[in-house]
DNA sequence: AAGATGTGCAACCGCCCAAAT
DNA sequence: TATTTGGGCGGTTGCACATCT
C-alpha cells in the first residue's frame, strides 16, 4: 500500500554544494526539466536528497533569478504584501519575479524588520509601536460602491472601520485569535450584485463560461453575441477593476488570486 | 592582533496536504 | 477508505564574514 519507498538518506551529502554538485544539477535540469526530485538525484549522479536539489535549483540556480539588492520599490512592496498576507513569504515571492521566498524571507528578518522598527512600527502587527497596549484597534476593510452607477463607473471605495476595544475584549482576543487573520474574500458588493447580473443578463438568463471565469470582454464571450452590448465589466465573485492597482498588486483586468490564495 | 559579538544567508528540519496506491 | 509518500512551505540553524572592543 501507498507509494514506493523515499529517497534513501542514507547515502546523501549535507551542507553546503561544491561547485561541481551545482553544475551537475544545471546540466541535468537544462537535459530533463524540473520535477521528479525524488529520482533526480541519482539520475544526475547526486548524494543529495531530492529535497536538497529543489532547494538548491529553486533558490540558487535557476536561471531566471535577480541576483543583488532589494530595490526601494520591492521594499515597499514586501512591507505592503507582508501587512495583508503575513509570512506567506511563498506568494509574496509570486510576487516579486526573480526573488524566491527564501530571499525574502531572508531580507525580511535582516533588513526590513528593523528598517520597520526604526520607523517606530510593528514588524508583525504593521501598527505603531507607540499605541496604547490596553486597546487594540480592529480594521475591517470593505469595498463598497456607494451607488449602482458608482459600481459601473468601476470605482472601488475602501470604507475603514475602526473599532476600539476595552481591555476585556482585548483578552479575550488574545486567547482567542492568533496575532493575525488574514482571510482574505473578493466579493462584489451583496446589494450589486443581483442589479448587476440583471443588467448584465437583462436578455438572458445565464452566463456564459468567459464571465463565469472573469474574462470580460472576450471575443469568446457569448454574452457580447446575445445582448449586443458586450460585458460591463462585471466579474462574478470579484470585484477588480481592469488595471486597478489593489494594494500595489497590478492587475491585468483580473486579481490573480491564485497566487494570493493560502496552499 | 586576537577574541568576542553581530550580521547575512544558504541549507536543513519538520510539518502539512494532495496524490498515489 | 486507509496508509504512505512527494512536494512545498515556514521556521530555524549554523557557518562564513564583518565589525567591535
Amino acid at each position: 500500500m501507498g507509494r514506493s519507498p523515499c529517497c534513501e538518506k542514507a547515502h546523501t551529502n549535507k551542507g553546503a554544494w561544491t561547485k561541481e554538485e551545482d553544475e551537475r544539477l544545471i546540466t541535468y535540469i537544462r537535459a530533463h526539466g524540473e520535477g521528479c526530485w525524488r529520482s533526480l538525484p541519482k539520475a544526475a549522479g547526486l548524494l543529495r536528497c531530492g529535497k536538497s536539489c529543489r532547494l538548491r535549483w529553486i533558490n540558487y540556480l535557476r536561471p531566471d533569478l535577480k541576483r543583488g539588492n532589494f530595490t526601494e520599490e520591492e521594499d515597499e512592496l514586501i512591507i505592503k504584501l507582508h501587512s495583508l498576507l503575513g509570512n506567506k513569504w511563498s506568494l509574496i515571492a509570486g510576487r516579486l519575479p526573480g526573488r524566491t521566498d527564501n530571499e525574502i524571507k531572508n531580507y525580511w528578518n535582516t533588513h526590513i524588520r528593523r528598517k520597520l522598527l526604526s520607523r517606530g512600527i510593528d514588524p508583525t502587527k504593521h501598527r505603531s509601536i507607540n499605541e496604547p497596549t490596553s486597546t487594540q484597534k480592529v480594521t475591517t476593510i470593505s469595498f463598497a460602491g456607494d451607488s449602482k452607477d458608482d459600481y459601473l463607473d468601476q470605482k472601488i471605495n475602501i470604507k475603514v472601520e475602526s473599532v476600539e476595544m476595552n481591555k476585556e475584549d482585548n483578552e479575550i482576543q488574545e486567547k482567542c485569535l492568533p496575532d493575525l487573520n488574514l482571510e482574505l474574500r473578493i466579493s462584489p458588493p451583496h446589494h450589486q450584485q443581483n442589479q448587476q447580473m440583471d443588467h448584465h443578463h437583462q436578455r438572458s438568463n445565464s452566463i456564459c463560461f468567459t464571465c463565469s471565469l472573469g474574462i470580460q470582454n472576450s471575443k469568446d464571450c457569448s454574452c457580447s453575441k446575445t445582448n449586443g452590448n458586450g460585458c460591463s465589466n462585471n466579474i462574478v465573485g470579484m470585484n477588480i477593476i481592469a488595471g486597478y492597482d489593489f494594494l500595489g498588486l497590478k492587475t491585468n483586468g483580473l486579481l490573480d488570486y491564485r497566487t494570493l490564495e493560502t496552499k
